[in-house]
RNA sequence: GGGCGAUUAGCUCAGUUGGUUAGAGCGUCACAUUGACAUUGUGAAGGUCAGAGGUUCGAAUCCUCUAUCGCCCACCA
């Protein structure tokens, strides 16, 4: 009877889906299609575009779990949307991550016995560059495996030199706008790698240190855990309503050893509960003494250098580490009878991210960002709703990180980063410079200065300082775009990313975009949750918690790897559970032993016979059933993908894909199939609805339904990159 | 110290505006099945929804408190 039938299941469909056979095939064909560049796409030249800007991974960076997320999610939206027929961008990129890559590069130096300093600073970023031609781009190849359709002709790397104009440029704009000023501060300085760090970039250690009572007189007794740094005190300070106090507050006091007369203070910043309530003040060397000082007008002696080594004070200190000018001072101080009591204090020290030293706070002078205006304009962006964040509740964090911010410390001492350009003249000190650290007049200017303006005869020489790597991953949004794409792909859409730059990046992209574009960069920042262990604790790779999405997909695939995050990406925290695999990869073996069903069932013409627009004639109940949900499921996970429900999507389309479609229908056409009256038109509907299926599929497994949809016999293009949704 | 989130089946989680026997995946058990699929099908067991109190005709859902866990921010002289 269906002998004479021709059938279309081809050879290929033996055996369960292996992923290794199609994904780096069909990851191909996609690229050569040139569909990722939406220049290419075939939609109506005023085709409304939409575009996402990647969140920059860092140069250094391998793909951990957080990645997969967050690009998964990105690609979701940018292939939905693609088939909405929206000219759809995926700005891809990568940041040259400042201290990360230096000290990557560094170490590899060192395995050949070669410190930076010995090579210099021009071959060091010689090398950092070779560096990144051979390192910086495999993370992009493996957003490639994941299946992410980015537009990977438009690559920007934020040191690119197109980029690091927009980075000068923006500096002078700040400049000339009066929004930059120099000024010093206690930055946080490792001795070992010669550089100040970031708040993020240090790490805290637990440690078994003293709290020494020191007597500076009968009256005054401070408590203090660095006894060495008060060679550099400049003040005592209580806290004003200490009324124990208040009689001192005007007086001075002989500072031990040094044999300087100090004033005693009040500071609101004084805790009077801690210790004495009277504490020694060293602006130089403590962030809050610093700010003390700055209330106070005290002066700033540096009493430890770069090295972490004592300074030049007192010639029995000068050249000793800092540990041991600490002995020698309480051993000193012994001897005068003024240590008044020892006590066991755990604390935590400051160390160096990367190489585990103690950090030093040391003075220097810096380049600040005035913040209060930039950060009024990403409120009110966020307020009046122009950008929304979801879920709604992070507001609240951002809110409060712009109501309280301090002005931006944007110069580093690193040497790979933006150089910023500011041109010192060699021969003119700053006039009335408040401190002993000499500084020369400058000029800030795109170009080195022909002709010095200060004094008409030097060469002028560029600041060492580089910017915070921050400054210009703020200016991803436009800075990323070629000068005539900054006209089509400005502003985007969708900005998803994890909580924890929410504020460091985020809000400055926002105030960032505006102030150099004119409008906010983004309408939606959706940010989504942490990817944890099991356990609940933070994946992280050196405590050897990570766990590689690369694993999955080499074994299962793409599609596998992509469906078990979003399966979980339900906008809490994730704590990563392994069965959420065993269910993608089920799936996708559903998936495709049901189109064996549907294509050993079906003769080739269906898809020449079949007409959506009547299907529903002579249709039996079943029918009406899948129809009616096949249709609810396509609004129902398009309203999702738009509203950011991406798991809740995905949840719907299983359910409707396993149950309704292959457990109940494909049941029941085999009976209907029977009937020769209704043959024809179950054909169609078992076609139809596996052909609506794999569209609805494709943004969340995109491997899989492509090369189903490959085989498919039918009318239309022949991917469903561009296949209407 | 301040803020945010979580606590629902053995495990990981859903549960829209409070409304009939609280759901899914994975796991477990029983049975079935060589014509899409054993990476299967049918069915079952398993939950006083962290605890206490309150609002309500009615609470997993709203309010208060408590406990435990996690995250973020600040501080750590």
């Amino acid at each position: 009877m269906a002998e004479h039938q021709q059938h279309v299941v081809q050879e290929g469909f033996e055996g369960p889906y292996d992923a290794k056979l199609h994904e780096g095939r069909i990851y191909q064909k996609w690229m050569d299609s040139g569909f990722f560049n939406p220049d290419n796409l075939p939609f109506a030249p005023n085709a409304e575009p939409y575009i996402v800007y990647m969140p920059l991974p860092n140069v250094t960076g391998t793909l951990h779990m957080g990645h997969a997320l967050d690009n998964t999610l990105q690609d979701i939206t940018v292939r939905y949307h693609r088939m909405k027929g929206r000219k759809a961008l995926w700005l891809p990129g990568t940041d040259h991550a400042g201290i990360a890559t230096q000290f990557v590069v560094e170490k590899d130096l060192r395995k050949q016995n070669v410190s930076r300093f010995e090579i210099g600073r021009e071959r060091f970023i010689e090398k950092v560059w070779e560096w990144k031609g051979q390192y910086g781009n495999l993370i992009l190849e493996q957003l490639k495996r994941l299946g992410c359709s980015a537009d990977w002709s438009r690559t920007r790397f934020t040191m690119d030199p197109e980029y690091a104009i927009d980075v000068q440029k923006a500096f002078i704009h700040y400049y000339e706008k009066k929004l930059l000023y120099r000024d010093f501060r206690t930055v946080n300085w490792c001795p070992r790698c010669g550089t100040s760090l970031s708040e993020l970039e240090l790490e805290y250690k637990e440690e078994e240190s003293k709290l020494w009572y020191i007597k500076y007189s009968d009256e005054v007794i401070v408590a203090t855990t660095r006894p060495e740094t008060m060679l550099g005190d400049t003040a005592v300070a209580v806290n004003p309503h200490d009324e124990r106090f208040s009689h001192l507050v005007g007086t001075t006091v002989k500072l031990p050893i040094v044999g300087r007369e100090i004033p005693i203070v009040a500071d609101e910043l004084i805790d009077p509960k801690f210790g004495t309530g009277m504490v020694k003040v060293t602006p130089a060397h403590d962030g809050n003494d610093f700010e003390i000082g700055r209330r106070h007008k005290l002066p700033l002696i540096q009493v430890i250098d770069e090295r972490g080594k004592m300074k030049f004070t007192l010639p029995e200190y000068e050249g000793l580490k800092a540990a041991e000018a600490r002995e020698k001072i309480v051993a000193e101080l012994e001897k005068e009878g003024r240590i008044v009591k020892v006590e066991p204090y755990p604390h935590n020290v400051a160390i160096c991210y990367r190489c585990s030293s103690v950090i030093e706070p040391i003075p220097s002078m810096q380049w600040f960002l005035k913040m209060r205006e930039l950060a009024d304009v990403a409120m009110s962006t966020v307020q009046s709703g122009k950008t929304k964040i979801h879920p709604e509740r992070f507001e609240k964090p951002y809110f409060d990180w712009l109501t309280n911010i301090r002005d931006w410390t944007v110069s580093r001492q690193i040497w790979w980063g933006h150089r910023i350009p500011v041109w010192f003249c060699k021969n003119t000190p700053i006039a009335d410079n408040p401190n002993f650290l000499t500084q020369n007049e400058f000029v800030v200017s795109l170009e080195k200065p022909s002709t010095c303006p200060k004094c008409g005869t030097c060469e002028m020489e560029q600041s060492p300082d580089v910017l915070d790597t921050w400054f210009s991953s703020a200016l991803w949004p436009f800075a990323g775009l070629s000068e005539s794409d900054k006209k089509k792909y400005y502003p985007g859409h969708t900005l998803i990313t994890a909580r924890d730059i929410l504020n460091l990046w985020v809000a400055r992209m926002v105030y960032s975009g505006i102030e150099f574009m004119g409008e906010a960069p983004f309408q939606n920042v959706l940010i989504h949750g942490t990817i944890m262990t099991k356990e609940g604790k933070r994946m992280s790779k050196s405590l050897g918690t990570g766990i590689d999405p690369l694993k999955y997909i080499d074994e299962y695939g793409a599609d596998v790897a992509r469906f078990a995050v979003v399966w979980q990406a339900t906008g809490q925290d994730i704590r990563w559970d392994e069965t959420a695999v065993v269910g993608g990869r089920k799936f996708t073996n559903k998936i495709w032993n049901a189109t064996k069903f549907v294509l050993s069932n079906v003769s080739a013409e269906v898809s020449e016979r079949y007409d959506s627009a009547r299907i529903l004639e002579g249709a039996t109940d079943a029918d009406k059933k899948i129809l009616e949900e096949l249709k609810t499921l396509k609004v129902s996970v398009g309203n999702d993908i738009e509203s950011f429900e991406f798991s809740k999507a995905l949840h719907d389309i299983y359910e409707f894909f396993w149950h309704s479609f292959c457990d109940a229908y494909l049941e029941v056409s085999k009976e209907q199939m029977k009937d020769e009256s209704k043959k024809e038109s179950t054909e169609e509907v078992l076609y139809y609805v596996l052909l609506e299926s794999l569209k609805t599929m494709h943004p969340f497994i995109p491997f899989i339904t492509e090369v189903i949809y490959e085989r498919l016999p039918k009318k239309e293009n022949n991917t469903l990159l561009i296949t209407q949704w």
